[in-house]
DNA sequence: TTTATGCGAGAAAGCGGTTTCTCAGTCCGT
DNA sequence: ACGGACTGAGAAACCGCTTTCTCGCATAAA
């Protein structure tokens, strides 16, 4: 006969009843304390097990206050990138049994700093991804959400380490690339206005523009995703730019779907490239030239980071820079003459 | 000057005694129960405010019995397909204020019980996507899983809700539509053997078999990603065949890759279909034919199922069932002369 | 035999909330 | 003026588990 507890499910008071032991022993038990009694021991192990009980993980949270679970704050989780991230935090923090709370903000910049306050009280830490909030709210919320680990944001904070891609660097190793093709004439599509990445893109574009006085450089405003690629085709094609840098590899893709409906060719007519290199954008037609980010590496990054601060090792908490690496492919050719 | 507990963080404890009143109070208050004074509300908001005291959601967790998380297990987050459950069943749940927790199985089936147990007890609920699991364990795990809903898979279980899409139905699909297109040997590229997804397709192919005996369909060995689709391509020359329905879009764009390295045109020479329509789909080249599933859909239906469970409302505790509708693109044709 | 020593397990105190129980104090009716 | 109903807030129990505290008992030393 099963007794139940209260809310129905077995108890450790339970396995106390049934092994005819405190319920303070069957903890010890269970945590592998070796304190106790081996004939004893085996009658709790017997009991639990007859009893299939298993500790409830919120009474063990409350307890030692930890839940083994950290948060992330992503802006969309449509997106491949932040896909990828995840898919490496999630994957690098299972290897140390921590799981992970998801909370997407809809690309609602005011929802950010609510979301993140609240996942990190459910976590043990928390993984930011928060490209729209402006850089004083980000300070100004960052003390209280310690552990914490920044993806592509800086901050003058300690002991938070940042994780960022250095996209001026990229950007500027694709224009070399395009402008080596003899091309004269660029533009960039860009990102969401207050992305963070776009305006360290837009960083790069400056240092390119400086480098190379003579190279053309229009701006079109632009997003993130594949339909704003899709609907920047007039723009690219009135810019009478022959070499375009699309804020990333949707846009590109969605640009290059469009510039297929017009006829023009790519890279005959129009070059084209992205950025990241999502697992896809080798497969596109042409495939894409783009630059590569090791994002789910980024995110396997971050768990061992945030490993660092829970376990409070207060060495390498630094965060570290990630290179894009050009990724030279079919949608990139020779100027037109 | 700030107390703080024995944690370091501000507790109910805290706002008491800077409000003066007793913590039941500071709770109540919190709360929005009613019966507190309303200068005492004041004065317990004020310090609330003041100390910007967010009550402990762990804590509330044990008292109320509820987490406001529930989980979801997938073989694969970097599977498109379990992307978009995920993110269709987040976006749900994130409307009625629930979070969501990943266990990502690693399409080790073994795991999945062990990590759906797990997840399970974290949360107020289950969202399972376990493949590969057998219908053996599949029954033994579930009593113990409730509340739990089911993606792709059915049980005799009462209370279940179960949410499948119609894999069999989708694959007569596309094989009418290639014989409409004149192909009279096809072949399928099979997914990952202990799949039950897969074994729903064999079971459409078999009736489509019953019903057009002239035809010739060639079983290939496969899996369930990209590269799976690109090896695939001499088992696909060999056997023939001029209509090749993939297990899903993925293997789909991987053989089309590898066609095309061949020189293969497609569909000129072969009509290649995939399955999902996942959204890189149409974005192929040539575009790929496919059956979609409103999968994301599917990961809302499942959030709407989930909380008619949480609420224990009784009614519509049914599931459904998910029909694939053809989308013919670019990548099928009329079958070579 | 008596006392110091140690070991193992039960009792109890948290962890941070919610909620029931209890009991002053107030208001009203008689 | 006295008693009953009601109101509102504090005390305490509880959620399920871990861990310290405490103490009985057994063994060893004196």
């Amino acid at each position: 006969m099963v007794r139940r507890s209260a809310t129905g499910r077995i108890g450790i008071a339970d396995v106390a009843v049934k092994a005819g032991v405190s319920h303070a022993t069957v903890s010890r038990v269970m945590n592998g304390n070796f304190t106790v009694d081996p004939d004893i021991a085996a009658r709790v192990k017997a009991a639990a097990a007859e009893l299939k009980y298993q500790p409830n993980p919120v009474g063990r949270s409350l307890a030692l206050g930890k839940t083994d679970t950290i948060g992330i704050v992503v802006p969309d989780l449509a997106n491949p990138t932040f896909q990828a991230i995840l898919r490496g935090l999630s994957r690098a923090a299972a290897q140390d049994g921590y799981r992970v709370l998801i909370a997407d903000s809809f690309e609602v910049s005011s929802e950010e700093a609510i979301l993140a306050g609240e996942a990190r009280r459910r976590c043990d830490g928390l993984v930011l991804c928060a490209p729209r909030m402006s850089d004083a709210e980000l300070e100004e919320i960052i003390p209280s959400l310690h552990p914490l680990v920044l993806i592509n944001r800086t901050t003058a904070a300690k002991g938070v380490p940042t994780l960022v891609v250095d996209y001026g660097q990229g950007v500027q190793d694709i224009a070399e690339h395009l402008v080596n093709l003899g091309h004269t004439r660029l533009a960039f599509l860009a990102g969401p206005p207050r992305s963070a990445s776009n305006a360290r893109r837009l960083e790069g574009l400056d240092a390119f523009k400086a480098a190379h006085p003579q190279v053309d450089v229009t701006m079109l405003e632009g997003g993130s995703d594949f339909d704003t690629g899709h609907e920047a085709v007039d723009a690219v094609l009135e810019s009478g730019a022959t070499g375009i840098l699309a804020f990333n590899d949707l846009v590109a893709m969605g640009l290059m779907s469009g510039l297929h409906e017009r006829g023009v060719d790519v890279p005959g007519d129009i070059s084209v490239t992205g950025f990241d290199d999502i697992p896809f954008a080798r497969y596109t037609t042409p495939a894409l030239t783009t630059a590569a980010v090791p994002i789910t590496e980024l995110g396997q990054d971050a768990w061992q980071q945030m490993r660092a601060l829970i376990r409070q090792e207060g060495s390498d908490t630094s965060g570290s820079r990630y290179q894009p690496r050009l990724e030279v492919r079919a949608s990139t050719g020779p100027a037109r003459k």
